[in-house]
RNA sequence: GGGUAGGUUGAGCAGGUGGUGAGCUCCGCUGACUGUAGAUCAGCCGUCUUUCGACUGUGGGGGUUCGAUUCCCUCCCUGCCCA
C-alpha cells in the first residue's frame, strides 16, 4: 500500500497509482480528523470519492502518531491527547473515537487504535504499551459499526519474544479480519526485525487471516518479511525517498541529485517500464530535481511506487516458482550494500 | 573631466574607524529517511591534512608601523550623479 497519509500519495494522482499497479492505500486517522476533518469527509461522501480513488483503502488508527507525535501527546489507559501538529489546538483519541472516524471516512480496513513504543525502552514500558493496546483492542472491536468495514487488530512486545508471543495470543484470540505487526521499522536492528517476525510467524501458526507488517518498507526489508509469511505492506519511504532524489532500481538505489547523472541519457532502471522509465533520462531527473521543477517529485514517484509494486509482484512468482533465492541474490543484495 | 559610493572565499552579503576576517545565505558536493509535523533534514563547501591542526586570503603596487582589512600615496575596476 502506497501511503496517502492526508487523502494523497503525495506528488500522484489516482491515475498515476492504477498505471503503477496499486491496488489499495492507506490514508490516516488523526491527520485526516485535523483536516478537513471526518465529519467533512463523511458529508462529502466518503474518502474514496473525496480523493477519488475507487480502490481499497486502509486506515492507520492514529497510533503511529502516538509514537512519532510524542513531544505533542499524553497516553493515559482510556486515550491519547494530542495537541494538534497543524494549531496547537486539543484533541481526544480513543479506541472508540479511532473506529468513529474510521467509520465516517469509510475505509475498507480500519485499524484498531494501538499504542507503539521504542522497543529500546525499559521491558516495563513496552509491557506498558503492549498491555494498553490489547485492552484498546477489544475496545476497538467493540466500536466497529460498519459491517461493511474490516478491522485489523496490532500486535506490539517490542523485541521481546515472550512479549511478542503474548500479543499473537491476546490479538490473534479476537475476531479481527487481519494481524497486523506494530512497533518493527521503528530504529531495531534488521537482525531484530527478522527474529521477531519469526516469533511472530510461529506463533500465528496456520492462522487464515491476512499478516500486515506497518511501516516496511525498505527493498531489503521486503526479502525478509515475505519470506517470513508478511503478505502486506505500508511504508512511505518509495515517495518520501522519491522526492529527496532516490531511486530504486534493480542494481540498488541511486540519487539522481548526484552529478553523475547529469549527463546520463539512459533511464533510470532500463527493466522498469514506468511513465518515467519509458519517457525520460536520468540526466532530465538530475535536471529536474536541480531546478526544484514539480514534476521531479512526480516522475520519481511513479518510478519508485511501480518499481516496488513490481518487485513484490516478483516476489509473490518467486514464491510459486521457487525462484525467491535467485531473486534475493540479485535485488535483495543490491540493497544491502552502501548506496551507489 | 568633476563628484560620490563601492571592490571581502563560485554568486550575493555581514564584519572590520591599528592588535588573530574562514561568519551568513545561495550555488555546489555527499549522505540520511521505514504505519508521512518531511518537495525535508544533516555534513561538507580557500589550500594541505583522516583528525588535530597548519597555511593563505579584504582589487594591484608602494609607504608609515612592532603590527595594516583599517592610516597615507598611487594605479586599476564597477555603480550612480553632474558636466
Amino acid at each position: 500500500m502506497p501511503v496517502g497519509t492526508q487523502a494523497t500519495v503525495k506528488a500522484l494522482t489516482p491515475g498515476d497509482l492504477h498505471a503503477a499497479g496499486a491496488q489499495m492505500i492507506l490514508g490516516n486517522t488523526y491527520h485526516l480528523n485535523l483536516r478537513p476533518t471526518a465529519e467533512r469527509i463523511a458529508k462529502l461522501g466518503g474518502l474514496h470519492r473525496f480523493m477519488g480513488w475507487d480502490g481499497p483503502i486502509l486506515t492507520d488508527s492514529g497510533g503511529f502518531q502516538v509514537f512519532s507525535l510524542a513531544d505533542l501527546r499524553r497516553v493515559d489507559d482510556d486515550g491519547v491527547t494530542f495537541t494538534s501538529h497543524l494549531d496547537g489546538s486539543t484533541h481526544r483519541f480513543t479506541p472508540e473515537r479511532a473506529m468513529e472516524i474510521q467509520g465516517l471516512l469509510g475505509s475498507d480496513v480500519a485499524m484498531a487504535l494501538d499504542h507503539l513504543v521504542d522497543p529500546g525502552r525499559p521491558r516495563a514500558e513496552v509491557v506498558e504499551a503492549m498491555d494498553r493496546t490489547h485492552r484498546w483492542a477489544e475496545r476497538s472491536l467493540a466500536a466497529c459499526a460498519r459491517p461493511d468495514q474490516a478491522v485489523f487488530g496490532i500486535i506490539q512486545g517490542g523485541v521481546d519474544p515472550e512479549l511478542r508471543r503474548s500479543s499473537v495470543a491476546a490479538i490473534a484470540g479476537l475476531s479481527f479480519d487481519g494481524i497486523a505487526i506494530g512497533g518493527l521499522s521503528v530504529g531495531e536492528s534488521k537482525a531484530e526485525m527478522a527474529a521477531t517476525l519469526e516469533v511472530v510467524a510461529e506463533a500465528l501458526g496456520a492462522d487464515p487471516r491476512p499478516r500486515y507488517l506497518m511501516g516496511v518498507g525498505s527493498p531489503a526489508d521486503f526479502f525478509i518479511a515475505v519470506e517470513r509469511g508478511i503478505d502486506l505492506f505500508d511504508c512511505v519511504l518509495p515517495t518520501r525517498v522519491a522526492r529527496t532524489g532516490q531511486v530504486w532500481t534493480d542494481a540498488g538505489r541511486l540519487n539522481m541529485r548526484n552529478a553523475a547523472f547529469l549527463d546520463d541519457p539512459g533511464p533510470i532502471d532500463p527493466g522498469c517500464a514506468c511513465e518515467a522509465c519509458r519517457n525520460h533520462s536520468r540526466a532530465y531527473l538530475a535536471h529536474l530535481f536541480r531546478a526544484r521543477e514539480l514534476l521531479a517529485y512526480r516522475l520519481a514517484s511513479v518510478h519508485n511506487v511501480t518499481w516496488t509494486l513490481e518487485l513484490l509482484r516478483r516476489l509473490r512468482a518467486s514464491l510459486a516458482d521457487g525462484s525467491f533465492a535467485d531473486l534475493a541474490d540479485v535485488v535483495g543484495a543490491a540493497f544491502k550494500r552502501p548506496s551507489s
